[in-house]
DNA sequence: GCCAACGTTGGC
DNA sequence: GCCAACGTTGGC
């Protein structure tokens, strides 16, 4: 059982447009960083994630998700058409890889950024780190935990 | 829209 | 294998 961080753009794919999908369940394609990708295929069935919100007016974590399906390959890598396609990426030889996820439930209140980097006890979370860009990272359980926390008494 | 940080590409 | 050039991310 581990902890992840995923983010998206909301303009792109929200929290509200998974929590439309039939079972709340979607495939979360288009990583395209190794190191990104190679968290993804780290993931297990069971495990939770928090849906962050980027680049947009008031970044944040807006909910939370499960993994319900396990890295498999993401074939709009091999599609032309896709804003995604990657030609050194093919069906025999995949090179990118995606989950399925669920919603669990929006946050009553979001958890800003700026409200993380104003918490104590979560030095060394990915996210707050400078330069951070990964779209896909991990959380530790004391730092999911913390965030969990701060969401109740928000 | 700016720009810092970072990743990738490709010439050599 | 080095590294300059370029593209992308994402907060502000």
């Amino acid at each position: 059982m581990a902890y992840w961080l995923m983010k998206s753009e909301p303009t792109t794919y929200s929290f509200d447009d998974l929590c439309h999908q039939p079972k709340k369940t979607d495939f979360w394609d288009g990583v395209r960083n190794y190191q990104a990708r190679n968290f993804m295929k780290a993931m297990s069935i069971g495990d939770e994630a928090f849906f962050y919100h980027s680049n947009c007016k008031e970044p944040g974590i807006v909910g939370s998700v499960k993994i319900v399906k396990a890295a498999y390959p993401d074939d709009t890598s091999w599609d032309p058409d896709s804003p995604y396609f990657d030609p050194k990426s093919t069906p025999e030889n995949p090179r990118w890889f995606r989950v399925d996820v669920q919603a669990i439930a929006p946050f009553t209140h979001p958890i800003l950024l700026s409200d993380l980097k104003a918490h104590p006890g979560l030095d060394g979370l990915p996210l707050i780190q400078k330069g951070s860009r990964l779209s896909v990272m991990p959380v530790s359980e004391a730092h999911w935990k913390s965030i969990m926390a701060m969401q109740v008494t928000s």
